[in-house]
DNA sequence: CAACTAATTGACCGGCCGGCCAATTAGTTG
DNA sequence: CAACTAATTGGCCGGCCGGTCAATTAGTTG
């Protein structure tokens, strides 16, 4: 009678508040890095006192690492998805998740440019997290290799990272890349990537097994 | 007979001060991004008072300005020569363009740092200045698939922003590959890029001339 | 209602920041 | 040597920084 416990409380939510901040310092993290915001503007944009944020986080620290970590969840489920869900190594397999991968960041360009203040950072989390991805990918090109449908003549791991780097890379640098007369959007140069990538990885006609 | 023009000087060298306090915030920016770097470190490192910094530079934003500066005047140096010098545009001509660019990189980890960091600002002056580098180099290949070295169903910058992204990323993110299991030397990941790159760009045995 | 816990507030702290300024000092010029 | 210019210094300023703390207030529990 006296608590709606399935609707929003009236008043105090700390859930809510959590929430609010962190998705208030993540906006501005991503903007301007760690070092350029003040925890006042955190507190400012999510309607809270300065206070209020080191009672529910502690520290500075403490949020820009929640902020990091929020990120990577939304990276890791969309690259595990992909991953598990794709099961056999064929070549319009790797296409595709190159394709699944090249979307993801251009839908979520904040967590790009996260991940890139982190680099910056020499922040090793990221790359500590996202190895067993990589690892799953390269295993999968491998298959590939021995069944054929890719040169065997190259480390699975380079093929992975290529792609890995040439779509991170793209949309972290957007905004210089723009610049440059002649470029297409943002699919035009993923068609025009795919092409090079997929054919440069056909094993040579001599090629039939290792 | 009281001045020895040729040797330095005893006591004051205002030139030789700035190149000091520019070497010290260069290395400092490059370290730790503009915001995170005080004025008093740079004085520190370079062995001057701040107030001869700001007699010498007028701000912190100018002295970042100048640091940017001199990093992308060490670039396009090696970028310009490069193009200048290739006239004739094969297939072994790009792959010694990227050779040169990727070992370039490899020398000049400061720069990639540095430009890393004008990115995440939003800083559009590198943009700017690289972007005539880029049309110098889209010319060739478009030259090259004239000629019929390379494949013409593909935008001829996408060519050059495929490799020019890859190499940058590479040693941009260098901490964070490096985690990776199986990954190999640069010089490993530079040649296995190669031959995907190189061999995507192959004309389809179908196509002669356009 | 009383007692307790936890969310929330506002005032306050020492410390560092970039920048400024007046004074000194070293070269240069006549 | 005198006068001048510019390099160089140390001290100082207002302002913002992240963080702390004691006090309030809202829910919860008995």
């Amino acid at each position: 009678m006296n608590t709606q416990s399935t609707t929003a409380p009236v008043t105090r939510d700390p859930d809510l508040t959590r929430r609010r901040i962190l998705n208030a310092a993540f906006e501005l993290f991503v903007e301007k890095g760690f070092a350029e915001v003040a925890m006042r503007e955190i507190a400012e944009r999510s309607g809270v006192t300065k206070s209020l944020i080191h009672h529910h986080f502690g520290s500075k620290e403490a949020l820009w690492k929640a902020a990091k970590e929020s990120a990577f969840e939304l990276y890791a489920e969309n690259q595990r998805k992909d991953l598990i869900e794709a099961k056999p190594s064929n070549g319009d397999l790797l296409r595709r998740g190159v394709i699944n991968y090249f979307q993801f960041l251009k839908a979520h360009p904040e967590v790009v440019r996260l991940f890139a203040w982190a680099h910056l950072e020499r922040d090793e989390c990221v790359g500590e997290n996202d190895s067993e991805l990589v690892r799953l990918g390269a295993e999968r090109i491998r298959q590939g290799q021995k069944a054929g449908v890719f040169r065997t003549d190259i480390n699975p791991v380079h093929v992975i990272t290529t792609f890995v780097i040439t779509c991170t890379h793209w949309f972290e640098a957007h905004s210089h890349h723009s610049q440059w007369q002649g470029i297409g959007t943002d699919e035009e140069f993923l068609d025009d990537f795919l092409k090079i990538f997929m054919d440069g990885l056909k094993p040579s006609q001599s090629e039939t097994q290792t």
